[in-house]
RNA sequence: GCCAACUUAGCUCAGCUGGUAGAGCAGCUCAUUCGUAAUGAGCAGGCCAUCGGUUCAAGUCCGAUAGUUGGCUCCA
């Protein structure tokens, strides 16, 4: 019999009688990693357990630590809810169904409108089927067979999928489960009795391909995992997310505020949210300034002329609000910064010598979103955009980017952001600019991310119609990714604007811009930053960073005077007045999140110190009212 | 905008199949003067989101409007 190498990931190989399949392979190796395993990746493809060996090849075993054994895993386990749904529902028709980051969802179009309480009944059905353990069997079939299978079974929009499919370059699979058929391209897991434990979350209406003008069908998202622990695990996960929900925290830490009367998606900054952008605000300026950006402010609105010129008014009208008369002219509210930025550009001649120009603004605007998507701080209508545009030569771009990577890398740490993601959108099918343009801001874009030796994706053809760009993600407290900053170029408002500068050659050119957000906006950063640390702000950017309570009255008029001795070192401190027991007051200041609580008593008053009592933490000594002072002064200055 | 659920006191929530509203916290007053996560008593607080309908009777049932929440390609 003829034998094959088969290459395992560390690099060891052994040989096996062609034709073994690499589930046979993994029992050879151990039962348990049979057991464990979910798929195979055979030389880079990801294939059934089940799948033979006829030459050599490396072979990876996918468990539900890998990925893409996950994407398996969840993917296998759409297809048995759909399973579920069909033999409850047995009109149901079904749309798509894939693995998503975290879990999977299925859209199916059935005639009664499920709510959350029909999930139950699914979730047991799941179960229930999960136990009799069927096998998923792959069949091959021509486009036709396909298409008269799913007709015969009267499913319009797996008929549209397969109709848009081309069985010449791409076999059409399907994958029967039990009773249930699905077309799908797989890989799946060798049988569902792998899936043992079930949590379907929400259920939502999604149109037929994210379309609006196609039929709305019905999602279950969902998630499932082999372990109980890995699913109680991913429960509390959720529960913690739910605890540290901004617009939770917002209201009970007084921080913002959204009033239906007053207009959905408009925020309301209360004094202590208002302190916390402060403090944001003061870092961004002096960053900046230090950085060699120059501030600018610009109006809030501007004629229609404006918006024409940019071309907001042919791409972007649906997102801007409609125009007022002013004198009988058009104005329209902004809903970027870009076209003020350019106006201030225009308003003199420039000499190469004066590039680059960084310019910032913390700049409001307004844009349309629909009611539906709004979402607290994460998704409003109106909002400060902490935004800047680059305008320099085509030799300083190169520069210029490496720099705005490094700058945001320095702006995100001292959030206690750390682990940033980087990706690159390279040039789409439509574009505005020349290939040359294109091709050079690319690479620049390419140069920066690998001089500062960082890992990115790259998207093509993601980028604007105007420009490419680099967006960077970051991962929160709860290991969440946000996307925040970007940085694109853009090649269409330079010559939409008729932008130029005067060269060292005498001769007009036309200068680089390039958009530049970083926290991308006050409101939505704010909202991040407030689950990131749950509500607990690092002692800088806390709206009161020290409460002083005095045990009882009889030490309160010297409680005033450490207060009043603690401000006059900038700190923001509280005087907690009321009559009220020390361990209300205690319970008080934590549940507020306040990072330290100074205790003043009859002890204190002759020793001339003060208690300090940390948040989380609890009693930590006594000192000085000098010492803790300096203590605090010196955590604001390090962002500790 | 679309689908679903939701909207009751400042906040968090009860209020069963229709019979005109309840708790805790917060607030105010009084007593207490207290040592590291809730002292006690009392008072006050609501056009039950808004508008309309069904009914002898609506917080409760129906409809509309506004808002909130979860979603609306992470592509078989």
């Amino acid at each position: 019999m003829e034998q094959i190498k088969v290459t395992f990931p560390d690099g060891n190989s052994r040989e096996y009688q062609k034709g073994i399949s690499a589930a046979e392979i993994a029992k050879a190796i151990s039962p348990r990693l049979l057991d464990d395993a979910l798929a195979a990746k055979i030389n880079g493809a990801v294939k059934e357990l089940y799948t033979v060996l006829d030459s050599d090849a490396s072979v990876k075993f996918l468990t539900f630590d890998d990925a893409e054994g996950k994407e398996v895993y969840w993917h296998s386990s759409s297809h048995l809810m759909a399973h579920a749904i069909q033999s409850l529902h047995p009109e149901a028709r079904f749309g798509v169904g894939p693995a998503i980051d975290s879990g999977f969802y299925y859209d199916f179009d059935i005639n009664k409108k499920l709510t959350e309480e029909d999930l139950a009944a699914i979730e047991n059905k799941m179960l229930e089927l999960a136990k009799a353990d069927e096998m998923f069997k792959r069949e091959e079939l021509s486009k036709d067979a396909a298409l008269n299978l799913f007709k015969s079974k009267e499913d319009p929009y797996k008929i549209e999928i397969i109709s848009e499919l081309d069985d010449t370059k791409e076999k059409i699979s399907i994958y029967k489960e039990g009773e249930f058929t699905d077309l799908c391209t797989g890989p799946h897991l060798p049988s569902v009795g792998k899936i043992k434990f079930v949590k379907l979350l929400t259920v939502s209406g999604s149109y037929w391909r994210g379309d609006e003008k196609n039929k709305q069908l019905q999602r279950i998202y969902g998630i499932t995992f082999p372990k109980k622990k890995m699913l109680d695990e991913h429960l509390a996960f959720l529960e913690e997310a739910k605890k540290r929900d901004h617009r939770k925290l917002g209201k009970q830490l007084d921080l913002f505020s959204v009033h239906e009367e007053a207009g959905a998606g408009l925020i309301y900054w209360h004094p202590k949210g208002a302190r916390i952008r402060l403090e944001i605000e003061d870092y961004w300026r002096k960053a900046h300034l230090d950085n060699g950006y120059e501030l600018l402010y610009s109006p809030h609105m501007g004629r229609s002329w404006l918006w024409e010129t940019s071309g907001h008014l042919d791409f972007y009208k649906e997102s801007m609000y409609s125009e007022m008369k002013v004198d009988d002219q058009d104005y329209f509210v902004k809903p970027m910064n870009c076209p003020f930025h350019i106006m201030i550009y225009k308003s003199k001649l420039h000499s190469y010598r004066d590039l680059p120009l960084r310019w910032a603004e913390l700049g409001t605007v307004y844009r349309y979103e629909k009611s539906g998507v709004l979402h607290g701080l994460l998704r409003v209508r109106g909002f400060t955009q902490d935004d800047a545009h680059i305008f320099c030569t085509k030799d300083q771009i190169e520069s210029e980017i490496i720099e705005v990577i490094r700058f945001a890398r320095m702006v995100w740490s001292a959030f206690g952001f750390g682990e940033l993601k980087y990706y690159l959108s390279t040039r789409p099918e439509k574009a505005v600019g020349e290939n040359e343009l294109w091709e050079k801001a690319t690479v620049s874009l390419q140069n920066a991310l690998r001089n500062e030796g960082l890992e990115y994706e790259v998207d093509e053809g993601g980028g604007a119609f105007y420009g490419p760009k680099i967006d960077i993600k970051i991962k929160d407290a709860l290991n969440r990714e946000w996307q925040m900053s970007t940085v694109q170029f853009d090649f269409n408002l330079p010559e939409r604007f008729d932008m130029k500068y005067i060269g060292e050659d005498g001769k007009e050119h036309r200068p680089f811009m390039v958009h530049r957000a970083l926290l991308g906006s006050l409101e939505r950063f704010f909202g991040v930053l407030i689950e990131h640390y749950g509500g607990a702000f690092p002692l800088w950017l806390a709206p009161v960073q020290a409460a002083v309570i005095p045990v009882s009255q009889a030490s309160l008029e010297y409680s005033k005077k450490i207060a009043e001795q603690l401000r006059e070192h900038g700190l923001r401190i509280e005087l907690d007045e009321r009559n009220e027991k020390i361990g209300y007051k205690i319970r008080d200041w934590e549940t507020n999140k306040v990072p330290y609580m100074l205790v003043i008593g009859e002890k204190e008053m002759q020793s001339g110190e003060v208690s300090v009592r940390q948040h989380k933490v609890g009693d930590t000594g006594k000192m000085s009212v000098e010492s803790f002072a300096e203590l605090l002064k010196q955590k604001v200055l390090n962002k500790d």
